[in-house]
This record gives structure tokens, sequence and C-alpha cells, in this order.
DNA sequence: ATAAAATAGTGATTTTTTTCACAAGGTCAA
DNA sequence: TTGACCTTGTGAAAAAAATCACTATTTTAT
């Protein structure tokens, strides 16, 4: 499999999601142009973005959504659950952990907090850790993914704990911005960003 | 000002979180070269990105910060914080509402919420609404945005009440699809999907 | 005052991404 | 079995985006 456009891989989390839901309406096959019309897409676009990964379609029947879905949660890398932990168990981490769908598709071990009021409790399920032993967690359990969503002051030091505890992946929450060394992924996502860039797009009142 | 590519403005919304950091550290002047490097981006992009809006920069000098900030604002709208209103004050809602950086960004006039508990209490200051009220006060107050984070069985029936309403933008938090009349802008915001995205770029364990 | 260094802006080019157009299979009803 | 109808996969073309290479200014050090 050659080098994937990140575009393209946003689209496939797109196609994962819409394909769960058609399933569970009790579909068995979709076609290009069904996704396409759902998605605000062209058929010709979602053809190109599946087989890059090779020919998953039937002609004449479209796409087997069960066994689309298996594919895509194999390029993604979610046959299982990825197991990740959350740093900063604030408003923001708390939401996360209480959100069943963001549950179901993120296995949660553990959470870390400065607070030590919450150090020792468990939040939704996940125990909550003091920060300074993120490392030794991140070690022991091998985990690869963290979720970063502590205060922004804080925010580099920790990815930088992280990042030397042997973290691949971090999903930040955070208004800083974390520099990453090669071998280390940064998704940064800013929700007052997302608020701006609607912002562009509505006339002003 | 022609059309402008999406993504230049999903730039320029970095550009502006950078720039405002930057001022805050004392800085007057900024190269394209170093917004490009801080950003993980070319100069020529950056340039030709702001080029987009007329010429910004001074030569041998860079972009004047304070400048560039204002008409950053301008561009996007948000000179002031726009109003918009928050549909479901659940874990979600309540962490926007909680956090002093989304607040400081945009001024939410209203929340809603199905639950009569919270219906005529404030969360962090803004008042919670019956749903049922959602079509009024959109009318009454002129309201254009609104951020979307009810439970997603839901969301296309409230969804067809903001339009209705006449709101022209949507952050969608939730999982379910909006289909979006022309005049109306859904911008969706998965958090699982962002997770899933990155999952791909990370090695499985 | 001058030369060297820095930096924005831009035409031309290259690269990437998307779309078009259609052949090659496959389905389905009669 | 036949023929009408779908739908995928794909070479070629088009469109969009990014980069290169260079020019025009401006600053700064001497």
């Amino acid at each position: 499999m050659g080098r994937i456009p990140p575009a393209t891989v946003k689209r496939l989390c797109f196609y994962l999601h819409l394909l769960e839901r058609l399933k569970k309406e009790g579909k068995e096959y979709v076609s290009s142009k069904e996704l396409a019309e759902r998605l605000d897409l062209t058929d010709t676009q979602v053809r190109r973005d599946l087989v890059y990964f090779g020919k998953m379609g039937k002609r004449g029947m479209g796409y087997e959504i069960e066994k689309l879905i298996k594919e895509l949660r194999k390029i993604l890398k979610i046959e299982k659950p990825r197991r990740a932990i959350l740093i900063g168990a604030g408003n923001l981490g708390t939401a996360l952990l209480a959100s069943p769908f963001f549950r179901k598709r993120v296995e949660i071990v553990a959470a870390f907090d400065a607070d030590i009021n919450k150090v020792g409790r468990r939040i939704h399920g996940v125990p909550v850790y003091s920060d300074c032993e993120i490392s030794r967690v991140v070690r022991e359990m091998g985990i690869k993914i963290a979720i970063l969503t502590t205060p922004p002051d804080v925010a580099p030091d920790i990815a930088g704990i992280l990042i030397n505890a042997g973290i691949q992946g971090i999903l930040n929450f955070t208004p800083a911005s974390i520099k990453s060394p090669p071998g280390v992924f940064i998704h940064d996502v800013d929700l007052t960003m997302e608020l701006e860039y609607l912002s562009f797009f509505v006339e002003e009142e």
C-alpha cells in the first residue's frame, strides 16, 4: 500500500462511520454513488479512495458493507479499539470520558491529573493517576496514543514527558502548539478554530 | 476578494492563533519564514495565503503582527466575538461553556436543553432555555450560528428547527449527519473521528 | 552612501488531487 | 439465455494547490 493522501484518510473515517450507520439500518450493499451523495462527494472520488486499498467492490452491486467496514477498520488500525491515555481530567477530558460514543471507539486505560483530589478516584470508570506517574504507566502498558486536554500552559511540558516515554501519537485539544519530533504524530484539534472556520462562511448579522 | 480555498481558510485560523501568541510574547513583526516554520508549512504558502487579501507585508521586515491580526479577524468575521447559541447542555456542551478560551472567542447568548431540570438555570453564566424556545430566541435575537451538542438521535430534528428559524451555520459535534440546504453551512466535528485519523499514523502495539 | 542581508510578492512550473469518460464486469427480469 | 441496466475500476484530462526561481523593496551594518 503506497502513500495515502491525508485527505483520503480523513474521508475513510467518514466512510466508516456512515457504513456503520447503514449496517445498523440493515443494508448489505452500498454503491459509491450513494456514499458520495450522503457525504457530499463525487462517486469517482469514493471509488478512487477505496481502490488505494485494493478492489473492494462488486460491479453491478456496490460495496459489501460488512466487509468494507472490516477493511476500513484494519486500514485505520482500529480492528480493536486502541488503547490510549487521557491527560487532564478537566471539563473537556471528563466530557470525553462520559461520552459513550467516544468510549466505544477507544479504550481509555488511564487518566492523569495534577489535582490530588482527583487522583486515586475513578471518573466514569477510568482510574485517575497523578501526572508524575505518566511516564511509568506509558512504559509499563506500552501505550502509543495520548489525548491531551490539560491547560495550555502545561501542555508542552506534558507533551515532552509523553514523547520521552514513547508515545507516538498525541491528540492535542489544547491551544498550545506541540513540536513533533520525527516518529511522533501530533494531531491538533482546536474547537475555537472550528468555530472561527465556520464563521468565515456565515454572513454577519 | 475572489474565491478562497477552504484549505486557506483553515490555515488563516492557524495564523491568527499563532499571531496572538506572538503578540503576547511582545513581538511586533513576523516573517512568512517564521510563521511557516512554526506551523509546518512553507514560507511561499504562507505568503500566497495572505496575498489573497491584499499585500499585507513589508519587504525586508515581514508582517506587522497587530495589523495582520486585525485583518484576519475581519476576514474571518470575528472582529467582535460572534453570537451563537448552544443546543444540548450535556457533558460536551457544558465543557464548552466552562472553557475560558472558547468563551473568549464566541459569545454564547443562550443554551437549550430538553431536560426541564436544567431549564431556567444558568450554566457558567449562560441561561438555559427549553428546546421548544429555540425558534423564538433565534428569530428574536437574529442568531446566525448554532453549536450542536445534543444526543445524535435528536440532532436532525433540532437541525431542522434551527435551519427553519434562520440559522446559517451549524457546528455539529454530534455523529449524526445533517443535510445542508443551500445557504446553510454545516461544519462537522467528530471527536472520535479525529482519534481514528490519528490512529492511522501510529503503529499498532 | 553603499553594500549586504532580509523579506514580500509573483509568473512559471511542478505536483497533487479531482473529475471525466468509458470499458469491463456483474445483476436481474422476462 | 438475452438484453437492459447498474456499478466498479481506470487511463486520460482537467483543475487545484504547492513549490520554485526570481524580482522588487526595505532594512541594517559599515
